[in-house]
DNA sequence: CCATCTGTAACCATAATATTTACAGAAGAA
DNA sequence: TTCTTCTGTAAATATTATGGTTACAGATGG
């Protein structure tokens, strides 16, 4: 896989939560949902309560809440959250430094790859958990007749 | 390693070869600008060649070298060859569908990825590979005083 | 107490990539 | 023609990220 899917993840779990603010979520119900293992989920939330997004009750009737208002929550906050990295990586070993190409490659790409981030970031930051909890809804409903909503 | 390097070795490449039209780089010597092994470079280029960037000249004196011009291949030309896919993936296995949230997350989320997407690729359709050279010369004269150049 | 859940460690499986060796064949040069 | 240089590929191995699974200690409410 190319890709960590943990951003996807991240998000249908707290739009999930987002949809029962009054009781809690187990990690198995949860994992029923995403079709996965609930240790899994258990990792993902451990770290998105790390950074303040959920809160985690043991025990009996315990489970998974959403701490901060849904709305509040951009998908580039969980992006960073869940540390979904750039999409560009460097080199794997460090280009020739004795070559004038392979001694500033870096640098000249850095700019580029920083732009393209940055576009993509003030895209996810238009979207809130509460916008895609809606989506969600609305197509539940049938009520989709537009491609992005 | 979270992301392919692909990408970034392909620009490289480009921009060397971008920077000795006139005669052929042998995979070696492409290699050890890149700082990896001759058969990746030669893995990878032959990708480019088939989507018509760079021609090949097996034997003496042989090597590669670009085809198109530099300043007609932008950054998204060559996503686009070395098949770097979307940063964004859905969920490894599909989600529940007999939950709501399950059924609708990925419609929802197809969207918005896809406009993110878009906005990265608006920013790499606005270099080349000749912009890319031209940064890098000006770099090896020492010519940078502005980060994003 | 007991059933229910979290919190975590440990281990295995899988997939994408990168690295390396090896060698057949093409092609210019002597 | 023969030699040397390169490409074109296959194959085997290593590395890394991730996901899936089992196991179990500890917390907590009923």
């Amino acid at each position: 896989m190319n890709l960590s899917t943990r951003f996807t993840v991240a998000l249908h779990i707290l739009t999930l939560l987002a949809s029962s603010r009054e009781e809690p979520l187990t990690s198995e119900y949860i994992a029923g949902s995403v079709n996965t293992n609930p240790v899994v989920v258990r990792r993902l939330l451990g770290l998105l309560r790390q950074k303040g997004f959920v809160s985690s009750q043991p025990g009996n009737r315990g489970g998974w809440q959403l701490v901060r208002n849904p709305d509040a929550i951009t998908l580039l906050d969980v992006r960073r959250a869940v540390n979904e990295g750039s999409p560009f990586s460097m080199h794997t070993n460090p280009p020739n430094p004795a070559c004038p190409v392979g001694r500033n490659i870096q640098g000249a790409l850095t700019g580029v790859y920083g732009q393209a981030e940055r576009a993509l970031e003030a895209e996810l930051v238009q979207t809130t958990i509460q916008k895609l909890l809606r989506s969600v809804q609305a197509r539940a409903r049938g009520l989709i007749f537009l491609a992005y909503l």
